[in-house]
DNA sequence: AGAGGTACCTGGCAGC
DNA sequence: TGCTGCCAGGTACCTC
């Protein structure tokens, strides 16, 4: 589900509810999700006042003085605020009670996503050590990522969609990101110019803004916290749209697999 | 080091 | 109706 314009939007969502409040209760239901939820979650994060909720790449932080709960929705999670006392469904794994009547409900049916838990820095995590840099920082740059493509035949889209390199770039906006650059994704990373390189960048720091600003894209399951969906889907380009008609020049979108993926682009628009 | 493939897991949908 | 196969927004880990 989610990639980071859906994590931002959650992490917004969820900030009013959770900020300065006190944990009453950790309910765990399945520890079986990508890593096992760590035993001393519910003791070491129960009685703790909420003191900022943050966004690491796709991995959200809930910190307090006594460690940092960091969550991460894999493909099909998903977080909610409702009312204490709200019956659990099938795939909610993970409840934190609040002292304000409300609960933060982790659904995650595929199981891809993780809670962990941490008293160090999350920062130095092995999980979060190592994730190259935001996509809206200024550490993300045309000279950084001319420098990372250099000699690389990697295709440009899976080299925008490694961690290592820039995080929070999935499969949706790798392809909305090239289409609004102009750049094949088939193209080898390391034969693009610096000035396609730059638009690049600034494609996917505007894709990924515009869709924060929209809530997010909602293709089939994804709900902000409050339960409403994000309004980017209409704004795609590309994703999704194999056989319809490109809105830039007319001609029919395109779908590829790279790296057992899905890639979608217009072949008049992208070279 | 870089590139490619596989694995994890469930649900929805198309096609037979 | 029910089966089978394929697809899905992520990412760690394996091999060559």
């Amino acid at each position: 589900m989610p990639e980071l314009p859906e994590v931002e939007t959650t992490r917004k969502g969820i900030l009013p509810h959770l900020l300065n409040h006190r944990i009453q209760g950790v309910t765990v239901r399945n520890r079986q999700l990508r890593w096992p939820v760590p035993r001393q979650l519910e003791k070491q994060f129960q009685g703790q006042t909420i003191t900022a909720v943050e966004r690491r790449a796709k991995y959200l932080l809930i910190r307090t003085a006594n460690g940092t709960l960091i969550l991460h929705l894999g493909m099909s999670g998903s977080l909610r605020i409702l009312p204490e006392g709200t019956s659990p469904q099938v795939h909610d794994h993970l409840d934190i009670v609040l002292d304000n009547g409300m609960l933060l409900r982790l659904r995650d049916p595929r199981r891809f996503g993780a809670a962990l838990w941490t008293r160090a820095d999350p920062l130095s995590h092995p999980r979060l050590q190592g994730l190259g840099p935001e996509p809206l920082g200024n550490d993300f740059n045309v000279d950084y990522l001319a420098e990372k493509c250099r000699g690389r035949k990697q295709s440009i889209k899976q080299l925008i969609m490694d961690s290592h390199i820039v995080v929070g770039v999935g499969n949706i906006y790798a392809s909305e990101a090239l289409f609004l650059a102009g750049i094949h994704p088939a193209c080898a990373a390391g034969k693009i110019s610096h000035a396609r390189l730059a638009k690049l960048v600034e494609a996917v720091r505007d894709v990924l803004a515009q869709a924060i600003r929209e809530g997010g894209t909602t293709l089939r399951d994804f709900q902000q916290s409050d339960g409403t969906p994000g309004y980017f889907k209409q704004s795609l380009n590309v994703y999704g749209r194999a056989g319809e008609a490109c809105n830039r020049c007319g001609r029919m979108i395109k779908q590829v697999k790279q790296g057992q993926r899905s890639t979608y682009y217009c072949p008049g628009c992208q070279h």
